[in-house]
DNA sequence: GCTATATGTTGCTATTTGTCAAAATTAGAA
DNA sequence: TTCTAATTTTGACAAATAGCAACATATAGC
């Protein structure tokens, strides 16, 4: 009898996940095997809430792979675009560390796999094993710096500006190609550089009268990457 | 000049330093003890420059006391401002842990002391003592979103909602008071918020006029907070 | 394939914000 | 103090941006 039922549980992978070159580099194979066993690897689908602000924070959540969006709605309903960021952010984790609830909202804007990790076990392991807190600090802080960044960088443009920012943000960051599939709407870049919708698209007309780009619904390919640079910097 | 005051060394007052309670509330005693041997502590005069951009990073700096600006001075010369903050806020940290230099520059609004704890220390004192190292990611993750917070805040407001907003911050969360004097000029208020100091200018003249604040120079009084909390609200 | 709905596009106008310049005031240096 | 330079203030005008509305196009559900 006694027979020890492990529920149909796949094999873990996280002894080769690659994601272990970043902060988990400095586990042991021990540590990294009881993060398997109570690890829990999510899909989501295009469009599909994977949090929204105000839901109680019970998991440290990493990106691995897909891309999402993390945003906040004001008090007016509108939607404020906070980052829209790929592998191996950590994402929503500003605030993880000490707060209870979530401060924004994150979905994916294409299907998605997210690793969850109960936020308990994260603690007993910072407070364990310091490399891997210093290793957490570091990816943490690079996650935030690049949040304050993009905002600085949105603020002090004007629209033009933001506009081909947030294009080369795109091509160079996201898709490390001339030509993408923008993976957001119109009005969800003017939610992300906060401006007016009817404006983001009139000045996509506009690149595109000026031979900056070119547009297919959403498929934008950059023809004059000069130009839009010298846009960017001293828009 | 600010002087790195080493010899002679005043007793070292760390264990009873109320900044134990933060982050190095964790520490031993013989922790600190070993904190208080190396640290320094510098006074930096009304308008000192603490650090440049660009600067290798070799401190974690915190501020014991006074007024600081986080900025960052861009291509054409203009300065930008990330955050205006008081102790014991932990400054300039973001990129402390993932970068050789300082993104930001740091200068003294009021007269104030920074602490300066070599980061070779703090690294290893992370990697020994877990207790305080999760202190630590929560200081510095609260530190982080603060500067996320007050950028989606100011992006997402108008020129009066901005300055609203600003003078509410200063009056909320940096003086405590309905009556302070600002510590920044009308052009640094504009590089804050990232709009003209003209407009910055008028807008004052504006809610003076409209019986919101009451200036003499640098000194403002909040006359009506709620329309103030109303302009910044739906600004 | 077809409708219903959301998204994208453009023009027009009102409002907001920037730019420039001159005058008033303030702060700093000698 | 006294002078000088920087900051603040205001006005007039130009430029940028928002808001609205009509229409076109794409998308999703049936």
């Amino acid at each position: 009898m006694a027979l020890v039922i492990q529920t149909p549980k796949k094999k873990c992978n996280c002894i080769s996940c690659e994601l272990r070159n970043l902060a988990f580099s400095s586990l042991s194979d021990e540590d990294i095997g009881l993060i398997c066993e109570v690890r829990e690897e999510i899909s989501y689908s295009k469009g599909e809430v994977i949090h929204l602000e105000g839901d109680p924070i019970r998991y440290f959540k990493y990106l691995k792979n897909g891309l999402v969006k993390l945003y906040k709605v004001t008090e007016n309903g509108e939607e404020q675009i906070v980052t829209v960021t790929r592998p191996f952010e950590f994402v929503s984790n500003t605030n993880v560390f000490h707060e209870e609830a979530y401060r924004y909202s994150l979905s994916a804007l294409e299907d998605s796999v997210v690793c969850a990790i109960r936020i308990d076990l994260i603690r007993e392991m910072i407070i364990r094993n310091g490399r891997f807190a210093l290793n957490l600090i570091t990816v943490l802080s690079r996650t935030a710096e690049n949040i304050i960044s993009l905002g600085l960088e949105i603020r002090k443009r004007n629209l033009a500006g933001r506009i081909a920012y947030v294009l080369l943000y795109f091509s160079g960051e996201i898709y490390h190609s001339r030509i993408f599939d923008l993976p957001v709407s119109r009005k969800e870049i003017a939610d992300l550089i906060s401006m007016s919708s009817a404006n983001v698209i009139r000045t996509f007309s506009e690149f595109r009268r000026d031979g900056i780009i070119k547009t297919n619904g959403r498929t934008i390919e950059i023809m004059d990457m000069n130009k839009l640079e010298i846009i960017s910097r001293r828009g």
